[in-house]
DNA sequence: GGCTTCGGTTGATCTACATCAAAGCGGAGC
DNA sequence: GCTCCGCTTTGATGTAGATCAACCGAAGCC
């Protein structure tokens, strides 16, 4: 159970938990060498962070909860033969196997491109996880939104009006319903 | 040994094998629903492609020779049995766990950052594999090259023309020497 | 040799989006 | 209730890079 804005872990932190996210939604984050942030993820109820644990003795990014949310933290054991006894080395690979599919980027291609295929994968991961996918609550600010598909507030927020305008979302603060989503034609060749 | 454009697996194809770069260049690539290239990465000798295999029954991109190259492939015995009573598991759950690292993606922000943290990123793989990492062998086209940082043949071509007015790097055709990439301060918030 | 093709470079123009600026709006505290 | 402050929205202007177009050199072919 932790607030808005509070690290699970940061980078460089020694890496001896997983953590399942049960409620609410965390931000997975770099610091460039400038220290600007750049936001990799979204994580919603039952997804799993820090699977860098496996291989690195230290996170590789920040973990840092976007709203009052709940997780759950998994101690590994140190000793990797420990896991082989236990068995639970297939269920490790299948995690690891899944993350590292490779995904399509969501932020490429226009700005309006980016919010549909952003607004199409939360959905479909909250699907996944057995949540509604239709009525969204995006509980980060525009600002974490904005970061996530490299562009800005001001794109998003005039984007998502559109969309609202089109009749293919329904905006109301941080709720977004997703009505009837236009396919994602990528203009470019 | 596979001829340039050659694919070693396609999208869908019955996944039971990885495949190991020993020379050449190949890149994998997602296609849209609309059936354009996206390019997610290159890949130099010594680096491994199409771990999917451990978690889905299929490839999930294709793999796509750049230049003429030399692949090794890995069957995996489809029993994880087989996999747990050679102890190959620990090895595979470091070749998972390091491909599950959260990276900072490459394709963000300026053009120019852009290509700056594409020449470091491919140095720094290529140093990571033991081999020259100054001297960089760019054996895809400029317009794969575009494609992957999500933006275009002649921006990429000006780019590195204005590094090497500035003497950052040395372009002679596919070849680009990196004398002194300049730090990548990204401009925006 | 000359001709074509194809990838790459260079230049001129156009546009999506960043930037700058100001005004709503909702929640916290009083 | 009212004020303050941060987040969001909306509008006006500027710009990085897309697009359009021409050109160049190397490779293949007749």
């Amino acid at each position: 159970m932790i607030d808005s804005g509070t690290a699970l872990f940061r980078s460089g932190d020694p890496a001896t938990s997983l953590f399942a996210v049960r409620q609410g939604m965390v931000k997975t984050v770099h610091l460039t060498a400038d220290g600007h942030e750049r936001i990799i993820g979204f994580h919603v109820p039952g997804e799993v962070i820090g699977i860098e644990a496996f291989s690195s003795d230290t996170y590789r990014c920040e973990a840092i909860a976007v709203e009052h949310s709940v997780c759950c933290e998994l101690p590994l054991p140190q000793q990797s033969e420990t896991l082989q006894v236990q068995g639970l080395l297939p269920a490790i690979v299948d995690l690891l196997g899944t993350a590292a599919i490779p995904k399509p980027p969501i932020a490429r291609g226009l700005a309006r491109e980016r919010v549909l295929r952003f607004l199409q994968d939360h959905g479909e991961r909250l699907r996944r996880r057995g949540l509604n996918g239709e009525r969204l609550r995006l509980t980060m600010s525009r600002s974490d939104i904005a970061n996530f598909l490299d562009t800005r507030v001001e794109t998003v927020s005039r984007i998502l009006q559109q969309l609202h305008r089109e009749k293919a979302i329904h905006v109301q603060g941080s709720t977004v319903e997703l009505i009837e989503l236009p396919p994602i034609d990528t203009a470019a060749s």
